[in-house]
DNA sequence: AAGTAAGGTCAACGATCGTTAGCAAACGCC
DNA sequence: GGCGTTTGCTAACGATCGTTGACCTTACTT
């Protein structure tokens, strides 16, 4: 209870212990995302970060809240407003895919990892893609009826991605030009997006 | 070493278990299923099969060699060869998608949910690309330079499809007509066929 | 009916997990 | 310079996991 009825970060810690807050947070991002939320340990956490497991739950309460912390980062609205139709496809697979291929979306990573098997991370990438992915097409196309279902989709289709290459590195999708296969998804994309349902 | 070095089965058991056999099976199917490979326990395997948890160990000597038998599942290998080229994207698609949507592909959402985190589980799958996928594309376009990296592009937009729709049950993917999303995925099949690289 | 091999249960093992309590050292403030 | 707060560690608890071995019990063989 010394936790869970807090709003905030609970307790304010000293500006001392910033580091060791920051080193913690930094391996847990790493560890979550390589393996996922279940198969990460605390204790590996606290290896990584060099300090004693105990730290963990001292400055985080809990795995699971820790969990949260980790997974709260900007992911930047895009907005595809001002982008010519005809290029939308590309674009929208451009930025999808690039935070991915520089290694930069640990928090990602974590997220979809633990989603398999751990149903709050599932709602919490439904939860993205109500507030992302929905939005921005909707912006760009107000008037198609069927938007939702391409949304649908693309994000099919940009899931697979993620999880084949990025995840479960399978082949050759893991080792395809990353150019080419933002073309090749891009198209993809845009061909969802011009065709009528039906 | 009761069972890691024998080849089949390991011992023979008599037939008045097969019972009990079938029922472990059958309830690890199911689990591994749902739950994925960590997650799932050879204790509640026993319960839902109506026996104690030595039962498992004393059939299946362990809970890896469990989890491989239930993987060991006949895939029927498809033959596009006699389907017109402009068709073999609907009819792949529907291949793909039609076990899982009759809920009849356990092993394979036990694969697909484990292969996250269970590096063993993703070699799996990339198995199955390689003599299932890859060869029946193969044969139907056996001139196409580019058909190994076309079919990655078209597993991933399969595996998106299987991931959002069937493991983590994301809108508006999950509520989508099957007729519907099976003429759309083949479309963007059969578009991924069409279209030259580059 | 007796004997034997297989089916099955039960309790416990060692390991590992998240988490907690208690205590030593380091720092900042008066 | 002394004192209280904060940082950090060590040790342990309780739960759960896969796995094992000792012990009944059922059913088939002769």
């Amino acid at each position: 209870m010394t936790h869970s009825d807090v709003r905030g970060p609970a307790p304010r810690f000293s500006e001392r212990s910033a580091p060791t807050r920051q080193a913690i947070l930094d391996a847990a991002r790493a560890r979550f995302a390589s393996d996922g939320y279940d198969k990460t340990t605390v204790r590996s956490i606290a290896a990584d970060a060099g300090v004693a497991a105990a730290m963990v739950m001292r400055y985080y309460g809990s795995k699971a809240d820790l969990f949260a912390a980790t997974t709260r980062a900007g992911f930047t609205a895009l907005d595809l407003t001002q982008v010519p139709r005809h290029e939308i496809g590309e674009r929208f697979a451009r930025a999808s895919l690039e935070p991915w291929e520089r290694g930069d979306s640990a928090a990602m990573a974590a997220l979809h990892r633990s989603a398999v098997t751990h149903p709050d991370a599932a709602a919490a990438v439904q939860r993205l893609i109500d507030t992302q992915l929905l939005p921005a097409l909707k912006d760009a196309f107000p008037d198609d009826p069927d938007i939702e279902v391409k949304a649908g989709l693309m994000h099919s289709q940009g899931l697979g991605v993620i999880v084949g290459r990025y995840l479960l590195r399978l082949e050759p999708l893991a080792s395809l030009d990353f150019e080419d296969l933002v073309r090749s998804v891009g198209r993809t994309l845009q061909h969802h997006l011009d065709h009528p349902m039906r």
